[in-house]
DNA sequence: GACAACTATTTTGCATGCAAAATATATAGA
DNA sequence: TCTATATATTTTGCATGCAAAATAGTTGTC
């Protein structure tokens, strides 16, 4: 690969990867419009819809949202009454989230999301989405481990 | 798979690349520092270190990048003194995009880049990034194929 | 040649994503 | 107990990403 090779565009794994996550979140838009939730918003509720009530550090490692970033979707997801945020018992500083009523009543009508989703990458077979799935979890752990240059 | 399964957030192949997306914009700006650019900057400089001038519209074709966020993009780089803007000769609606000596001598810098990166994720063999390349290629086309369930 | 329809770009308003600093609370020790 | 340190969360300042509206410049038509 040529010094020129390696600065075109198209050989930069991460601008696939820059192209798809936004085409996704452009994707989801309108499947989430009836739920009135965005899409970091949506990745949330797919935490908490598996498993509350959860503490705001679990869920930053579950959905991989900037924690900062993260304070404010909950603040929408309260507005929106979806969710409730209380100080913990033990320890004050460590907050959990828990689904309200309608929180947890809006589960069944998110199934049509994925459902909707999935007819729509159907390009993919199952053999090709679980390919996809293992090489990009591997990248991930390249990507997340610690940077130990510099020691 | 369940209903219950649709929506665990580790079977969503866009958080996945939600994931990666973003770990890669962190991974990159120690990287960028030195040429002093964020990370969408850098993939308007891969652009136009390939081909210039470049018209604005082709470079939102070619980077992904959407347009409202393109103009303040180039104004930063603009004021960086990389580029420089020029309302088209012909058309003067149709503005070009073009390298200042300054944004061409970055590119014999910007070359440690990927190189740099290339080094991180090298838990992948040259066939799997291949294969994701591939794949990721594939997906893309089904996420920004015309929706007409609507019609 | 004036006008309607079209195209390229910018602006606007809102919602993150990120790093670093600030807060609040908890815990270990002296 | 008082304090230095550590942890959880929020705040701050900046830079996008997105959709929709607004601008500016063009072109086809009558």
């Amino acid at each position: 690969m040529t010094e020129d090779d390696l600065l075109k565009l198209d050989n930069q794994l991460c601008h696939r990867f820059y192209s798809v996550s936004n085409a996704f979140t452009r994707a989801y838009r309108p499947l989430l419009k009836e739920l009135d939730i965005t899409y970091p918003q949506y990745l949330v509720m797919l935490a908490l819809w598996e498993s509350h009530p959860m503490a705001i550090s679990a869920l930053v490692k579950k959905c991989r949202i900037d924690a900062g970033a993260l304070t404010l979707i909950l603040k929408k997801l309260q507005q929106k009454n979806l969710i409730a945020i209380l100080p913990g018992d033990n320890d004050k500083r460590v907050k959990q989230v828990s689904l309200t009523d309608q929180g947890l009543a809006a589960k069944s009508h998110a199934t049509a999301v994925p459902k909707q989703m999935l007819c729509r990458i159907q390009n993919l077979d199952k053999r090709e989405f679980e390919q996809l799935t293992y090489l990009i979890d591997k990248l991930y752990c390249d990507l997340t481990a610690k940077d130990n240059s510099l020691d």
